[in-house]
RNA sequence: GGCGGCAUAGCCAAGUGGUAAGGCAUGGGUCUGCAACACCCUUAUCACCGGUUCAAAUCCGGUUGCCGCCUCCA
């Protein structure tokens, strides 16, 4: 069975197959680094990071590439109130979404490019764009000849008179139609600029990405992806400007991940209810985060409050527990079980069926399930009196591979206790040989206190951090 | 007005033709010195109406409700 991708071209999804055999080109709109990332901004991160992870799980050699924004309005309007150069408010925020996104078990691209490391790149592009026509110069606006492009709309199956009745209408017009967008920007005095043969000015949004894509990946990339409130304008116009460039496909399948709501209401600036990433993980655990996120499909709404990230916790705890009980078990006993075959096969079993699920356009939400049958298959093991080692390890094989491909890696206990802490065990198992449950209970309580919580197995006491 | 999405148990959420995965929560039982972990059992005619089919949560039509895009928002 091959991997199956919903497709936002066609609406389906489709039996994915690279360009080149074995190779997948893959690009993912970055953020404009303007403000720390919100998680509607963490969400296609996790998302696409976890399509990278599974396609390398399936034997691809992906190459991975995300960009950052870091000219635009937003930006040039966070420098004038901050008083600081866009440059310098860019850098701060890249660094953060580093930290953050690497907190939330997602892997660097292989690039991450930058608009303003890009400029050379994208003034010959939109040069190569009006020499073709389908761009021109207006009162130093270079504009994109909207009409010109035979397929505009295919992306958000919009025919161009529909998208027009629609369409706001400028004032002032500098465009020849209202459907034109902004390929370069005559620039404002005192803002960050560069010099082209149009006059000081900075790039439009969407031709950023034309620019880098081909740059870095080529003129055809396999998958692109992004939120859903890409698809138009900023996809539609991507399309538009770099198969007018090449005249070949720009993109082979398309991606688009859904919304983020907060306690069922949209974020936005008005209701002021943004959830900051930074902000959530000073108080959690990062992989409850992404947990969470990939617990819905990614093209569905996902709602986030705190019940919910609360069941999300209590989740996690059951995948770890079972993983850290299996653990315990391999670490105490002797290899002594037998039917060992039936076991394994109904691990290999939730192995397939995990493949399986996820082929399917990559759906977590069931992978997860599939971690969960491995925790109560585990656990009904455990519950037998012989357990073989060959067994034992293979759940936990299962459970790293499974968790790592969504990026979900189960830390390693810190097996140290400190000497006193070692002192008391000791201590509890005597004083349980001899039947002293006062001291034995005195001294799980202490340890509690000291976020250290015991579990009486009968092979033995077992200890995790509360 | 145009295009599109969603509606499944108390909550969350898979499932796109063959009599409903999984998680959280609840109730009952088992295990345990007690507890914890865990295990077993328990909870849904899948928004409504009609149609297609031997068979529909799943396909088609309609209704209601919610949401997104068409405004440089992931």
């Amino acid at each position: 069975m091959s991997i199956q991708i919903f497709n936002s071209l066609s609406r389906q999804k489709e039996e994915f197959v690279p360009l080149e055999k074995g190779k997948v080109k893959m690009y993912v709109c970055g953020p404009t680094v303007y403000n720390y990332i919100h998680i509607g901004n963490a969400r296609p991160v996790i998302v696409y990071d976890t399509v990278r992870r599974y396609l390398s799980y399936r034997g691809y050699d992906v190459t991975y590439v995300s960009n950052f924004t870091d000219v635009d309005d937003k930006l040039i309007n966070a420098a004038r109130e901050l008083g600081e150069e866009v440059p310098q408010i860019a850098e701060r925020f890249i660094k953060a979404y580093f930290d953050n996104t690497k907190a939330l078990g997602c892997a660097e691209a292989d690039a991450h490019p930058r608009v303003m490391e890009h400029m050379p790149q994208i003034i010959e592009f939109i040069e190569a764009l009006i020499d073709k026509e389908y761009a021109y110069e207006s009162q130093g606006d270079v504009y994109y000849r909207t009409r010109k492009f035979d397929g505009y709309g295919k992306l958000s199956h919009q025919s161009v008179d529909e998208l027009k009745s629609g369409a706001r209408v400028e004032m002032g017009d500098k465009k020849e139609d209202p459907l034109d967008f902004v390929l370069w920007k005559a620039a404002k005095p005192g803002e960050i600029s560069w010099d082209s043969p149009w006059g000081a000015g900075r790039p439009g949004w969407h031709i950023e990405c034309s620019v880098m894509a081909r740059e870095h990946l080529g003129d055809t990339i396999d998958i692109h992806a992004g939120g859903q409130d890409l698809t138009f304008p900023h996809h539609e116009n991507e399309i538009a400007q770099s198969e007018a460039m090449t005249g070949k496909p720009f993109a082979r399948y398309w991606m688009h991940n859904g919304y983020i709501n907060i306690d069922n209401e949209k974020m936005s600036k008005s209701l002021n209810n943004f959830v900051l990433v930074n902000d959530i993980l000073k108080e959690l655990d990062p992989q409850v985060l992404r947990f969470f996120m990939l617990s819905v499909h990614y093209r569905n709404p996902i709602n986030y409050s705190q019940e919910l990230v609360e069941d999300a916790i209590a989740g996690l705890e059951r995948w770890r527990t079972a993983y850290n009980n299996v653990k315990h078990r391999l670490s105490v006993t002797a290899d002594l079980g037998d039917q060992t075959d039936i076991w394994q096969s109904k691990v290999d079993e939730i192995k397939q069926a995990f493949i399986e699920t996820m082929d399917d356009d990559f759906n977590t939400a069931n992978g997860i399930s599939k971690l969960f049958d491995l925790s109560r298959l585990s656990n009904q093991y455990l519950a037998e009196k012989q357990t073989s080692k060959q067994v034992l390890e293979s759940f936990i094989q299962t459970f790293e591979e499974l968790a790592g491909v969504l990026g979900l890696p189960f830390q390693q206990e810190e097996e140290l206790l400190d000497a006193e802490i070692e002192a008391l065990l000791e201590e509890r198992i005597e004083a349980r040989k001899n039947r002293n449950f006062a001291r034995a209970d005195e001294i799980r309580d202490l340890m509690k206190e000291k976020n250290i919580l015991l579990e009486d197995t009968a092979q033995g006491t077992r200890w995790k951090r509360g």
